[in-house]
DNA sequence: TTCAAAAGTTAGGCTTGCCTAACGATGTTA
DNA sequence: TAACATCGTTAGGCAAGCCTAACTTTTGAA
């Protein structure tokens, strides 16, 4: 996943990725107005913050249309779902952690592990699995 | 520690005081020249990124002098480094990464992870010394 | 003891990411 | 098919945190 080194995507940016993916796959489509309730900020910021994402060529966004991932998009998109889930895993089994707490920090520390810290915990969690 | 709460503080601010404490075990006093040379900014960026800690009650400082901590301060920098510790002893005995890399993605994660998760990890690593 | 180098500050500007208010487009339904 | 509610966009503004350039203060060496 070299991508992403080089987008240098801030947190804020993962999270629209991510949440139009998680629409996406709920919805069928992701519409601003979902973004907006999700991430929690007004639609008019939703409108302005696509236009980097367009410019990176991870989304494409027709004026009042629905959001849709471009292939690297969705790839970038489910790294970020991928490390969430890592964490949680790791944060619910190990360190015994409720879902609500484990799901909240899981969601701030995604955007800031390296990969290779997912891919250790990830063989981590699959090792403790099986014991 | 429930500061932190009500103080809001930005991983960037939490990375002043902890930089500031830092410096002061080794220089004796921490000067706003080391602060921008640790920090990767400017002298100019340090001035006015102080105010707002100044501000807060964290840290004193008058103009051309050194700064230093509050009591207040000093206890959220040593949490911030007490993360840390927490967060690289982990990373390089459990899941056997590198220093290197153990830190600096533990500098990131430091900012945004809850008390709670470093309590039950510091756990796990004690634990897991003594087998 | 003076004066140049080093350290620190101020002013003004930029970007990101948010906001509100007002406007434009869409779509549902009577 | 007209009208209204919903959805989306535009314009303008704000805060945080960075920058450069120009300035002031402090320090240390001749």
């Amino acid at each position: 996943m070299p991508y992403q080194d080089e987008l240098n995507l801030s947190s804020v940016q993962e999270m629209y990725l991510k949440t139009i993916l998680i629409l996406s796959e709920e919805n069928k489509v992701a519409r601003v107005k979902d973004l907006a309730e999700r991430l929690e900020i007004t639609k008019a910021s939703v409108t302005s913050g696509l236009k980097t994402l367009i410019d990176k060529g991870l989304i494409e966004h027709q004026p009042y249309s629905h959001v849709t991932l471009t292939e690297l998009g969705q790839e970038i998109a489910e790294a970020i779902v991928q490390k969430f889930h890592v964490i949680v895993h790791f944060l619910e089994d190990t360190l015994q952690m409720t879902r609500e707490l484990a799901e909240s920090n899981a969601c701030r520390m995604e955007h800031v592990v390296d990969l290779e810290v997912i891919e250790r915990l990830d063989q981590y969690n699959r090792v403790r699995a099986k014991q």
